[in-house]
DNA sequence: GATTTAACTGAACAAACGTTCAAATCAAAG
DNA sequence: CTTTGATTTGAACGTTTGTTCAGTTAAATC
């Protein structure tokens, strides 16, 4: 046997990845095979081959998919230039928003950073710094205009975003609150904690 | 060769659990190699199966440990009985001070859980839950007596749990800013987010 | 000093790992 | 209908994996 019925790299690429997110996201990426992954998507180990030259680069290009994703469709938003109260809102209903349409690509994203090498993971990194300076930035430029008032922006910028992205954990659609109510519930808190 | 001059369990058995967690925690459980451990020690490996049954078990115990530790601790804190604000600062402090002590198990118990089978996952799980509620208790008290004013008691809970441990993600020992500095700035954001 | 017990080595086991590749088969183009 | 190119199989490769165990040596006991 050989090639099989049906069989298309447009239909195969795209299902090699979901499975590999996936599975990664389940299990972690040194604990999946790429047998598994292979089983996974009804193929053979070997075939895994012509869509990615080795495992981790695999895994490579699900991370830095998902950065450029969550840059872009931030840019989207942060174009609108708002006040900082404003602006602060609007990232804050982002982010959570983004996150918890793509539980997977945020859990290996945090997780398996350490399982890229070390070209892999200063390309990654260096997008996540980019992510995390545009919320400092809406803090320093509040902090400017005397509209909040913390401690440290640095500080409050990896706080907040740690609580925001601790939603993952728990927040489940279709559960007891909607995506507007949690956003609401977390804007009431990030608010009182930030804003003078 | 056999046993080697020196050697001895009580010296042996914490080694082997010390090289175990930095390991774990450096490359993931799924990463290490019981090899790597036993290289680590300065042993081959079929000597660690003189101190754990097998690898599941040695992460396991691990984790059990850490967690038992933090409930042991803040059980000496929580006796204190406070009223509820001063028993929110006393968390917050006493969490980021636990936390920031001990980087190591902390990473392994958040990121290696899903490493453990069905059985132990459910053990270190239900520790996790009993340290939630301490926090949880303690804001509950602070809405019925007015102190505090939050949403929900439970997301506030994770949402101050989830800010107060991405500590670790950035805080190092001999940083820009001491432990009680570090301390202070998150107890300020906590308060602002949940005090009435 | 002799004997018992504790600690470790070193080799071995079957299974699983990531990766390669010639051969085979299907889809698309002419 | 023939040819070309895209896609997959299935077997094979050299390593590494967790784990076991008989044999050996050091420490502890008497």
């Amino acid at each position: 046997m050989a090639r099989t019925q049906g069989s298309h790299s447009d239909i195969t690429g795209p299902r090699i990845r979901a499975a590999a997110l996936r599975l990664f996201a389940q299990d972690g990426y040194a604990a999946v095979s790429m047998r598994q992954i292979a089983k996974d998507v009804g193929v053979q180990a070997g075939a895994l081959y012509n869509y990615t030259p080795d495992k981790q680069s695999l895994l490579y290009e699900l991370l830095r998919g998902h950065m450029d994703d969550l840059l872009t469709a931030r840019e989207a938003e942060a174009s609108k230039q708002l006040e900082p109260l404003a602006a602060l809102e609007g990232f804050v209903r982002f982010h959570i928003g983004f996150h918890v349409a793509r539980p997977d690509e945020v859990f290996i994203a945090y997780m398996e950073l350490r399982s890229l090498n070390a070209e892999n993971f200063t390309q990654v990194e260096s997008l996540r710094r980019r992510y995390e300076n545009e919320l400092e930035g809406i803090l320093q430029r509040g902090l400017e205009s005397g509209a909040f008032s913390v401690d440290d922006a640095k500080i409050a910028t990896l706080a907040v975003i740690a609580m925001l992205t601790g939603v993952n954990t728990w927040y489940r659609a279709g559960g007891r609150l909607s995506l507007a109510e949690v956003e609401t519930i977390y804007w009431n808190m990030v608010k009182r904690a930030v804003v003078a």
